[in-house]
RNA sequence: GCGCCUGUAGCUCAGCUGGAUAGAGCAACGCCCUUCUAAGGCGUGGGCCAGGGGUUCGAAUCCCUUCAGGCGCGCCA
């Protein structure tokens, strides 16, 4: 695509003013008829010590001398911009075609990017507090891969630790294999729960506990078979919930992975001169640094989260040779990240400024409070699919009842609405779940986007499919027509500041408003039988499916 | 106490590298299916952009400050 702003900066000529600023002062008008593009002159006003009116006036008029395709007009101090509209149609359809009708990733950049995301806890059930670093982190991923980036997600799990003892422990007492089999997770979890009841009675559990944990670390054979065994029934269940979503890893290493790593770090940071005693335990100062102590081994000497979090920074930095690492993680944990990336700077590695935190919000419950899986303040992530998915075809039922792929377009639409709901504010909200929230339906939602997408489909299916060869693109220059063209030519636009700023909020706010402005202009202008409209509806179509991939969600031909 | 984040319509949010009259959706009310999917479109009402200072030709946007809420601040992760 033409820049059209370089354009205008290139042919707006002032004394004193350089063509770069001038280029970032060209900007939208906020109303589209006053113009495409519009340069506000009042900044100009002290150099030229003119009034700004009639600077812009002067301007506009010089710039229309230059025949650089777009035509001046001066209106209050500002010189608003118009594009011909014909060309900019035909500029914009054509780059729409040449995109393709499936996803296609750019060529690959020769840049990777490692992003760390999901992360769960062995032996916990999926529930929404997941929802948020799962569908943020599998957005990315999808996103980096678009803009042809080497991508590697990494579910750093949560298996460490000695509550992974006291579970064997009470596995070992009151487990039965096939009861976990059959209910996987659930069956872990009543055995975890069940332990803690128990060692309220009797100290000795605890004990057995610690016990058990300590032949993990020793690396005892019964007890590693019994916590792997315990590792796959979590991910065979997990796994069900990210086929859902639609999210991929490409690594499971979490934080046992790293227990062989530890020492390295820990000599490396004594060698460096780094690890100062404090109160018995083992830190790193920061306070030049305005953070408190990085802590890296407990008094008793063993390790804590920071330690592991270093050992990983670095085995990814060596595995994958990554140019961005990315951690979606909660907000709470931005200090933790802070004194991480600062160590390891101070380890004297410059990838440290490649390491993100991407934090995200706190996610709870509306009369409830904060989640807490142990008190049971929970809401499975399984339960909101299948509500949500049950309510979709209950809407198909009376709304399109021959409706073919019932089942899988209720799949897309009841998972889409959810998923839509955790993607569409910007990531650093807090967000308190309601089911009326997350089956919410109508206006700024999933199956808005989705059932606009459908429409596209069903005129392209009533229409004939030879719209592609040469095309009378005047009956795209009205201002519906217009408006759904500017959006079009915005997308490369939208995903690369959705990759920049590690939101995928843009690309969810940009869909609503394609859509809006599509369903404005299927109202006003009948499309079947008008080349130009039919390859418009068809670009439209193609640019929303893309766009609901990126962000996760399924996009049905029909709904 | 210190640090970070958030505060925009009754509710949920866009807009925040300063630009023209602050935009959507939900909820409420009133319209539009004998043209292609009404899970749609149109209209009405609804705002001291938390308060106060400042910088600027111009501030929701930048700076200072107060208030309210959230999160974090040493042996959990």
């Amino acid at each position: 695509m033409t820049d059209y702003k370089k354009t205008i900066a290139q042919n707006i000529k002032i004394d004193g003013v350089s063509e770069s600023e001038i280029y970032s002062l060209v900007c939208y008008p906020t109303d589209a008829a006053m113009g495409d593009y519009s340069l506000p002159c009042f900044k100009f006003a002290k150099v030229l010590r003119k009034s700004p009116v009639q600077i812009a006036a002067e301007l506009s008029e010089s710039f229309n001398k230059s025949n650089a395709g777009l035509n001046a007009e001066a209106v209050s101090g500002y010189v608003n911009f118009r594009l011909d509209r014909a060309a900019f149609v035909k500029e914009t359809i054509e780059k729409c075609f040449s995109r393709g009708e499936e996803f296609a990733p750019a060529e690959s950049n020769g840049k990777t990017v490692c992003i760390d995301y999901s992360s769960i806890n062995i032996a916990k059930p999926f529930h929404i507090g997941h929802l948020l670093t799962t569908v943020i982190g599998g957005s990315l991923y999808r996103i980096f891969k678009f803009l042809g980036y080497n991508v590697v997600g990494i579910n750093h799990l949560g298996d460490w630790g000695t509550q992974f003892g006291k579970l064997i422990s009470a596995y070992k007492r009151w487990g039965n294999d096939d009861d976990i089999d059959k209910r996987g997770i659930n069956a872990l979890l009543e055995l975890y729960v069940k332990f803690h009841e128990e060692a309220e009675k009797d100290e000795r559990l605890n004990e057995e506990g610690r016990y058990w944990f300590k032949k993990i670390e020793d690396g005892d054979k019964e007890a590693l078979g019994i916590f792997s065994h315990f590792k796959e029934v979590t991910l065979r269940d997990v796994d069900k919930i990210y086929k859902r979503l639609g999210i991929e890893f490409d690594s499971y290493n979490g934080e046992s992975f790293y227990n062989d790593k530890l020492a390295d770090v820990i000599n490396e940071l004594e060698e460096k001169g780094l690890l100062t005693e404090s109160d018995g335990a083992k830190v790193v100062n920061l306070d030049e640094y305005s953070m408190p102590p990085c802590l890296i081994l407990k008094s008793d000497g063993a390790s804590l989260y920071a330690t592991r979090d270093l050992a990983a920074a670095k085995y990814r930095k060596k595995t994958y040779n990554f140019d961005k690492s990315l951690y979606v993680v909660a907000y709470q944990q931005n200090l933790h990240f802070a004194q991480v990336f600062k160590v390891l700077q101070l380890m004297g590695y410059d990838w440290a400024k490649d390491c993100v935190h991407v934090p995200f919000g706190m996610v709870s419950l509306e009369n409830a409070g904060a989640l807490s899986t142990r008190k049971g303040n929970v809401v499975f992530l399984k339960d909101v699919l299948d509500t949500a998915v049950e309510k979709t075809a209950k809407i198909i039922d009376e709304k399109n009842p021959t409706l073919k792929d019932k089942e899988k377009t209720a799949d897309a639409v009841g998972v889409g609405a959810v998923v839509f709901g955790a993607l569409s504010t910007s990531r650093i909200k807090d967000m308190v779940f309601s089911y009326d929230k997350a089956l919410n339906f109508d206006g700024e939602t999933a199956p808005y986007i989705q059932y606009t997408h459908a429409r596209c489909r069903s005129i392209l299916n009533k229409s004939s499919s030879d719209f592609s060869g040469r095309t009378n693109y005047e009956a795209l220059c009205d201002d519906e027509s217009y408006a759904v063209i500017k959006l079009l030519s915005r997308f490369d636009e939208i995903v690369l500041s959705a990759a920049d700023k590690y939101e995928p909020s843009i690309i969810a706010r940009y869909l609503i408003d394609l859509s809006q402005s599509f369903n404005k202009f299927y109202i006003s202008h009948k499309v079947v039988g008008d080349k130009a409209r039919t390859a418009l509806t068809y670009c439209v179509k193609n640019t929303l499916k893309n766009g609901l991939y990126l962000i996760l969600i399924g996009a049905p031909d029909a709904m």
